[in-house]
DNA sequence: TATACCGGTTTGCAACACAAACCAGTTTGT
DNA sequence: ACAAACTGGTTTGTGTTGCAAACCGGTATA
C-alpha cells in the first residue's frame, strides 16, 4: 500500500509545469470556461498586471496552449485568446493529476 | 456568475508556495500519510536526489511545516521528519484550494 | 593506508515570475 | 496645433529558486 501511494504520486514530479504555475492555471481555467477573452477582459479578472499577463499568454502560446489573435476594433488593437485542444488537454491531464493527488 | 468564478479563482494567485512546490507536496502528502518518515526512506519514495530532498526539508523545516529530529543510531546518522499541526493546516488548506479550483 | 560507502549539506547555475520601464499610437485638454 | 494623458500591450531588469553536482565528516572494507 505504501508502494501504491509512492508510486500514484511520485507522477507529482513530472507535473506539467506550464500549468502548474498559479497564474497560468487561473488563465486556463477562465478561458476553459468562457471559451474566448480578449487581454483587458483577462486583465480585470485576473488581477495580473499586463506585463505578467502578457509574459504568461507568451508562455502559454509557446506551448501552443492557447492562441492569441491581435486585430483592431476600430482605431484600438484587440488580442483576443482561446485555448487550443491541446490547451484542453493539457489542463484536463493536470486536473486528473492533481485530483488524484489531493482529492478524492 | 462570472463574477463568482474569477472571484473564487483569484485566489490561486495567493496560494502557499511552499506546498505548491511539486517535490514538496509530494513530501508533505507522504508525511500526512505515514506521520513519520526518515532521510533514507523519502528518498526512495520521493526518487528526489539527496541535494534536492535535503533542501525541500530544510524549507520545509524554515516555514515550520516539519520538524527534522537528528540522531544517531549505532554510528550512523539517521533524520527523521514528522509534519507540525501547521504543516497539517496548510495542507488541509492548499488541497482545498486546490480542490475548488480543479473541480474534483 | 587507501578506497569506497553512508547520510547528508553546500555550491553553482539556468530558468523564471514579477514589476517597472518602455513603446507606438490615440484621445483629450487648451 | 501642441502637449499631456491614456490605451493596449511588450521588453527589460532583477531577485528567487529548483535542480544536480560537488563536497564533507565519518565509518566500514580491502
Amino acid at each position: 500500500m505504501e508502494n501504491a501511494m509512492s508510486e500514484a504520486y511520485q507522477g507529482l514530479l513530472e507535473i506539467d509545469r506550464i500549468i502548474h504555475e498559479p497564474a497560468r492555471l487561473l488563465l486556463v481555467t477562465i478561458l476553459s470556461a468562457v471559451q474566448e477573452a480578449d487581454f483587458l477582459y483577462l486583465l480585470t479578472t485576473t488581477g495580473l498586471t499586463k506585463g505578467n499577463l502578457s509574459s504568461h499568454l507568451t508562455r502559454l502560446e509557446q506551448a501552443e496552449y492557447l492562441v492569441q489573435e491581435k486585430s483592431f476594433v476600430g482605431k484600438t488593437p484587440r488580442t483576443v485568446c482561446r485555448l487550443t485542444p491541446a490547451g484542453q488537454a493539457a489542463l484536463a491531464s493536470y486536473r486528473q493529476q492533481m485530483g488524484a493527488v489531493i482529492g478524492e
